[in-house]
DNA sequence: CTGAAAGCGCTTACAG
DNA sequence: CTGAAAGCGCTTACAG
């Protein structure tokens, strides 16, 4: 398909000026700079680095000679060499525990993402993608073979699920970086940028219980991540203060149809769902079986799609600020790195608040419903 | 801020520990590894480099203790210093000229960075995104105040529209990089994997001349892509070739409603639109204005969204490898970084086929439709 | 087999 | 004001 552009670029090569044998690009130097502006490679230097200093004051007339030949030259300095002077590398690691781009349906990462560029430009810095270590089985591990997390100044670390082996290797090893999501291993000492899903999911649970609400069902994953501890706990407590029980079951998404029956013989009037794609797919068994939703049974997810899916339903659920969660987390980590250590400190473990959507899933409940 | 490095390790250094002073962490360096495994520092860059050089061959048992101490520190050597003692870093740079991750609607890169990760993992490189040049008016800069392009052995260089100077400065420079989408600047010598989008458009000019059309109407983008130009060039060929002519009209998408009434008055039986998003817009316009949409205008998008939208429509449309042109980018740039130059050489120009897919919007004309 | 040494391109005290 | 020099952490001939 592709054959006869092979052709050209051979032509190109062959004529084009560069030669074959070498494949080390000839880089304007400093020192070539220096010569062709009759100063020394230091005076190079210091234009370049512009210093202001006293001490240090280089002649107009000088200066613009070094930048006039710069400028000629479209010289730029080799990043490499001036890092390894001691300018730092303004380089944050991003460490994902599953593909960081969507895979399949997967888009857990994306807008997070988004928050964390955004914040990476505001600071300057740029982003190395730890994907070189590779995914196993759905994971990638910390601390493989040929761990490269040093390549960065700091480092993010994503993931639904973390090991906490790991994570306490981590912080015991000094290297700065900052967990996306509460995580409570090596005895707090990991920092983190997390989401309130307690309070949020507290506040769901008033919301039902003040529309009148006294059967619940609560349909969780079988993760055991935080962020699902985090909800249990926001539940149960509000409806436990309230004096209600709560029936519980867990689901990995494979069997949401069985879930849907033993739901159903549970008879409850608000049906709580961890995740929103479940949500969407049980609000569908529902319908299906002649149940209407919310008219019969409320549902609540207690999160939402990454995007706007097909799904027309505007689910009673809570919002994560997941951009914001990005972006704070850089900020956490440049602050770690960078930081002064002084009063401004900024606490090493964050939780953002979450919103609630009233959406159109919740309604009073109908006596007998089911 | 980086100024008092030097002050700050010699701290580090006089009380052999991690000083209140800096916030720092003192980097592990081959230095260290080697004090700890008691050999030269050079022994530890040896067995690091894996040179199975018979006239540098190290014990197996000094080899293990290296790699022990290693494995135990999680060292991993300085990208920068590598770099610039002459090796790589397999390090694979990624430069989007606007930002990389969804912001707002746009969503352009990431089925690219899914394919580029995928294949990233595959060789064993991490990914350097370059965030650090800031975006000004939408537009990254390639070469700003601080380039850092060189911290990557190569780099992938993603956009739709790349300045042509900026372009053929780079190839001069002799830095390997790769262009996704094809691009002509620097009289041919830009790498690049591209679509080829002028045979698909042909093919989907072809479908309709098939099914009867003789009235054409084109709206295209404005940009200077050569993307748009490919397009432009695929529909015009195939109609000159059977004896017609079309209608043709430029867009940003800011003015669709105003489009729309110069596409109804030219009475096209057959509207290409370029982008698939104004393809959406102007059939509800023409369905809202009581055209029947394809009964009475079929209407062909040369592109397709990113991912599905709430739109229900299943346009006859054209449909890019994106996944895939990411993945042999990243496959072409390695070759040209490491490539041996032998008899494999792989065409530093490719472009990849597209997908047709038939859709329900091209359907025969109707005499006098509109 | 392993260490000492040169050198990659820069920054920054430190001397003139 | 500006140059000579040390040093950043590494790789790689080159001597022991």
């Amino acid at each position: 398909m592709y054959g006869n552009t092979h052709h050209q670029f051979r032509l190109n090569e062959e004529n084009g000026g560069g030669t074959v044998a070498t494949n080390r690009p000839e880089r304007v130097t400093q020192r070539m700079i220096a010569e062709l502006a009759g100063v020394s490679q230091a005076t190079v230097s210091l234009v370049l680095n512009g210093k202001t200093d006293s001490t240090t004051r280089i002649p107009d007339e000088t200066r613009e000679r070094v930048l006039q030949v710069i400028r000629d030259t479209t010289y730029v300095a080799d990043p490499a060499a001036r890092r390894l002077a001691g300018v730092g590398n303004s380089l944050i690691g991003i460490f994902t525990y599953e593909h960081a781009f969507p895979h399949e349906s997967s888009d857990f990462y994306t807008p997070l993402l988004t928050g964390i560029e955004g914040a990476a430009e505001q600071i300057g810095v740029d982003l190395l993608m730890f994907t070189s270590a590779p995914v196993v089985q759905g994971r990638r591990r910390l601390f493989h073979e040929n761990n490269r997390l040093r390549l960065a100044d700091g480092c993010l670390l994503l993931g639904r699920e973390m090991d906490a082996d790991e994570l306490t290797r981590l912080v015991d090893s000094n290297y700065p970086f900052v967990a996306i999501g509460r995580r409570d291993a090596a005895d707090g000492r990991i920092p983190y940028v997390g989401v309130d899903y307690a309070a949020a999911t507290a506040r769901l649970a008033r919301l039902a219980i003040e529309s009148g609400h006294e059967q619940f069902y609560y349909l969780h994953l079988s993760y055991d991540a935080e962020s699902t501890r985090d909800r249990k706990e926001g539940l149960n407590s509000e409806l436990t203060a309230a004096g209600f029980t709560v029936d519980t079951a867990v689901t990995d998404g494979s069997d949401l149809a069985a879930a849907w029956q033993r739901i159903r013989s549970a008879r409850p009037t608000v049906l709580f769902v961890e995740d929103a794609g479940h949500a969407e797919a049980l609000r569908d068994l529902a319908v299906a079986d002649g149940v209407s939703v919310p008219a019969e049974l409320s549902i609540i997810a207690l999160g939402e799609r990454t995007r706007p899916s097909g799904h027309a339903v505007d689910f009673t659920r809570l919002s994560a600020p997941r951009e914001e969660l990005g972006s704070r987390a850089v900020a956490l980590l440049d602050h770690i790195m960078n930081g002064t250590g002084d009063s401004t400190e900024l606490p090493h473990q964050q939780l953002v608040s979450c919103t609630v959507i009233a959406g159109t899933t919740l309604a009073a409940p109908r006596v007998g419903s089911i």
